[in-house]
DNA sequence: TGTGTTATCCATAGATCTATGGATAACGAA
DNA sequence: TTCGTTATCCATAGATCTATGGATAACACA
């Protein structure tokens, strides 16, 4: 059948392709990855965070060290991972739209969480920009607020999910909302959404979360600088 | 730590997306999505493509099937497999591109068989469009024909690798020629300019492939219209 | 109703992962 | 030096994949 052979050489390459893969397999991992690509952490976070016991979480960061898909910083006793390029964040990325487009199950699984703040559409990230330039947004990150100190959307104000309900008096009840969180997998901004609703407020979600925003090339603040 | 719990119902999600993962693990399957990224293959032609046995073949694609990555269509006796989606083929270029950044490997190998056609850029998509509008280039399909006339770049001319030396006089020695394959790791298109360049004519690769060229939104000639 | 094609189904030996407890290593602080 | 902390290393039982031969199913065509 026509040429095929001339291929040859590559099968090498789609070993390498799998090696990749192979991180890819576990629940955990991409949990773990997902996390990293929101900002750095300590072995003992991360396994806090996915609730599996130490060992096995640092087991898991060897595979994904291996395949060169996180690195580390040491810092006296403690070892920060953090994911290694944009480009393993844009693979996530694809991975959740694949799922998207393909899987009934996930499409089933957001409604359920999300419905509450069903029937409006996100907001574009180009429209965002032009709202905060005009100044009539609050612009809310709803992740932990490590991740918001590891990087956020210039403007916007944290208020990790968990405190909204008692902070709700820090937002200014007449501008409308625009929450974020870590991405188009993420529930806590969907949750934060339904919440002000609740109360009255006028809210919507940005489309997909930060890692996005950042791959789009659009600006990132650090710390707990405005 | 700050709230992680809320984030819960997320373990579905990432199961979901494991799932999708658990297809990338192995390089044969990888190497079969990929192909079917260039268009719909028998099963029995996908086992010589990959050189492998036919019940292998079929085992693996029925686990790309029951991960929804890609479909059938019967015919007789016949059954054809094509990937699912566009997101599909995005993956796997995502897959790649953290490839290429990450595993110095993959550099070292498109390096050693690539090194003939190295010493110049490729095209970018919009400059060869451009370029066709002046009409001063020859836009070459070197893929297996069965790939060209399952979508092709519009106005390119279709010789697999393995007959361009026999058909070089087919080509305007005056035009500057544009090959183009699978995808960026495809080595189909390099080898193409390498044998161009060694019979003194002007050529280069265009950035990428055919997958990329259709997810980038451009137009795609189906048949042998050219 | 036979026969040849093209695929899928099935069972299984072998090869690979995963989670975990316990030991070890590298530090920082008393 | 001697403890706590934070991680990694190691060995291993259990759980999961993978490749393949042989049987079976669905068709096309005499």
């Amino acid at each position: 059948m026509d040429n095929e052979s001339s291929y040859s050489g590559s099968a090498l390459l789609y070993e390498q392709l799998a090696r990749i893969g192979k991180v890819l397999t576990h629940a955990k991992r991409i949990e773990l990855l997902d996390l990293l690509c929101q900002g750095e952490r300590s072995v003992d976070a991360l396994a806090a965070a996915t609730a599996m016991k130490l060992t096995t979480t640092s087991a898991h960061l060897q595979v994904m060290r291996a395949a060169r898909l996180v690195e580390i910083r040491r810092e006296g006793t403690r070892v920060y991972y953090r994911a290694a390029s944009e480009e393993v964040c844009g693979l996530i990325t694809s991975l959740g739209d694949v799922a998207k487009a393909r899987l009934a199950e996930v499409e089933q699984i957001l409604r359920e969480i999300d419905s509450d703040s069903m029937g409006t559409e996100r907001i574009t990230r180009s429209e965002l920009l032009v709202r905060v330039r005009q100044g009539d947004v609050v612009v809310l990150d709803v992740r932990p607020s490590t991740e918001y100190y590891a990087g956020h959307i210039p403007g916007a104000i944290s208020i990790p999910l968990e405190h909204l309900e008692a902070e709700l008096l820090a937002i200014d009840p007449a501008a409308e909302v625009v929450a974020y969180c870590r991405g188009p997998l993420c529930l806590l901004a969907p949750q934060a959404v339904a919440l002000l609703r609740e109360r009255g407020r006028s809210a919507r979600c940005l489309e997909d979360g930060m890692p996005e925003w950042r791959q789009a090339g659009l600006p990132v603040s650090l710390g707990d600088q405005r």
